[in-house]
DNA sequence: CACTCTTACGGCACCCGTAAGAATC
DNA sequence: GATTCTTACGGGTGCCGTAAGAGTG
């Protein structure tokens, strides 16, 4: 018995298939489905049963899991309690929407980086709820999206709030510095795609006061998105500090509406059966540099 | 960062030297030196101090080192609890008395390997002290002896007594039938060595009685010292039931002593900090064989 | 047919044991 | 010099990844 058994086991019982559990461990799904058959081998006892689609814990197996789960604990245990290396290692791959990418994510690599230089950081960008899935299903150690998860699975906590502004292009809207019900059906709205939080915030909004935008472009990408919204296509929703920051060259011009759009809240997600340190540690990497509204340096 | 390697250090830290503790995992003492090397390595910190004549534990080691039971008693539980073969396995090393050895130790080691058919037993006969201070070193999972140890690592649990009574060669009492001072001073009292319980016992029984043997005769095999007996060489003291076997055979007779001889404590000891779940299944296992006094069926 | 897991197999890396070396008492 | 631990070095085993196979929905 070994403890690379009891990780592949661990992962796998942990994760949708034996190759999200392969691709986190980095090593082959064939690896890891050996690495579990000889731990099977080892305990003269099936862990999986095989029969159907996908592979599913049998009773001993779910008797195994807290063990495991305690063993790999104790063993993070020593590398940070005893190791002199004060910091984690391994790796750790998580999940960032479209708009934290842009801004938050630099600063957060950044101080990661410097506080645990042992670790490999493995970001995926994507919308909110595509993450969620990737959480749930064992790709993901964490996330830092908008909102709370509705999943039993999956615990949120709150990080920090964003502030989103509208924006347009000077030429778009001449004099006009406020949103109305005319400008938004006279010009497009352009937006991230449903299921990114700051559409969800919008979504909401136009609901609550009975409101329609004329014409609506999505687009997955934050910076086409500025790009698109600079060049007089449409209306867009920067948050605060960054918006500021492409006033400041002339790019576009902040809009005020009535009432103002909420803040949107950012939180920090994670399995609620993971209970590595390493993700104590990236609850506060994440606390300690959560500004969401930062303008990205690229800019 | 490997069970083997901490396993490795749990044993290397709990015996006298890296040796010992080789010898008790099976393999060499090189191995075992670089396993814990290894561990070093991944922890990036020192757990032993080679400064001196032998190794000794670091502050990290120290702390160290309850992690590292923690996890082999982990691994225990995962065996013990999930697999199927309900059986402990590997190796167990244990110290037997002279007299346990040719009374109880046939009787544990069939109830042993019905019970626990992968678990491979290694006793070690010696005297009772010798059986300490090995226990002491980490070189025996247990012993079963007389008498409670005086060490403060090592815990005692009364498992049996055992009474005792004298021998004689007919030829050498005749018709006498007691021990009497006369006869202890006429004829050589034979027995083993001191450390040994039984002689323990006897040596307190003369102090308190206040008698004193013309001629004493020691050997460490009892089987030797049964022979010597049935010779007319002198008396002797032996278990109860086994006597009566020897009797019937009319190859001695029983004597009686004023006072009687008080029984003989024995009990299985082993090391405080030893934890392991293999130890409460042998206690277990002894105490339901624990008949010191059943004659040897070879005989 | 897409997906999931297992089996076969060649190659490389790691770990073991023997034996010699360094250091302590 | 005896003991304890480390280092050097061949040899074998075990583990990995690629690729093909078997079974399910």
């Amino acid at each position: 018995m070994t403890l690379k058994q009891l990780e592949a086991f661990y992962w796998a019982a942990t994760s949708a298939t034996f190759l999200v559990a392969a691709q986190r461990l980095h090593v082959s799904q064939s690896s890891l489905s050996k690495r579990i058959a000889e731990l099977e081998g080892q305990l003269r006892c099936g862990l999986f049963d095989r029969g159907g689609h996908r592979a599913v814990l049998t009773e001993a197996g779910q008797k195994l899991l807290p063990l495991a789960r305690r063993m790999l604990g104790l063993a993070d245990e020593m590398r940070t309690q005893v190791a002199q290396s004060s910091g984690l290692q391994g790796h750790c791959r998580f999940g960032v929407g479209e708009l934290a990418a842009l801004t938050w994510l630099p600063d957060f690599v950044a101080f990661v980086r410097a506080e645990y230089p042992d670790l490999v950081l493995e970001p995926y960008v994507d919308l909110g709820a595509a993450l969620e899935q990737r959480l749930d299903s064992g790709e993901l150690d964490f996330a830092v999206i908008a909102g709370y998860s509705s999943r039993s699975a999956i615990a949120s906590e709150a990080i920090g709030e964003v502030r989103f502004a509208w924006a347009a292009a000077p030429a778009l809207v001449r004099r006009q510095r406020s949103v109305t019900a005319r400008l938004l059906q006279e010009t497009a709205l352009i937006t991230m795609p449903a299921g990114a939080g700051a559409t969800r915030l919008l979504e909401h909004w136009l609901a609550v006061n009975n409101l329609e935008p004329g014409r609506r472009l999505t687009c997955n990408n934050l910076a086409a998105i500025a790009g698109l919204v600079a060049a007089g296509v449409g209306l867009g929703l920067f948050p605060h500090g960054w918006l500021r920051q492409m006033a400041e060259r002339g790019a576009v011009v902040e809009l005020r509406s009535r009432p103002p759009l909420p803040p949107l809240e950012y939180t920090f997600q994670w399995r609620r059966d993971d209970t590595r340190g390493l993700l104590a540690r990236m609850r506060e990497a994440v606390a300690a540099t959560a500004d969401f509204s930062k303008p990205n340096p690229i800019w």
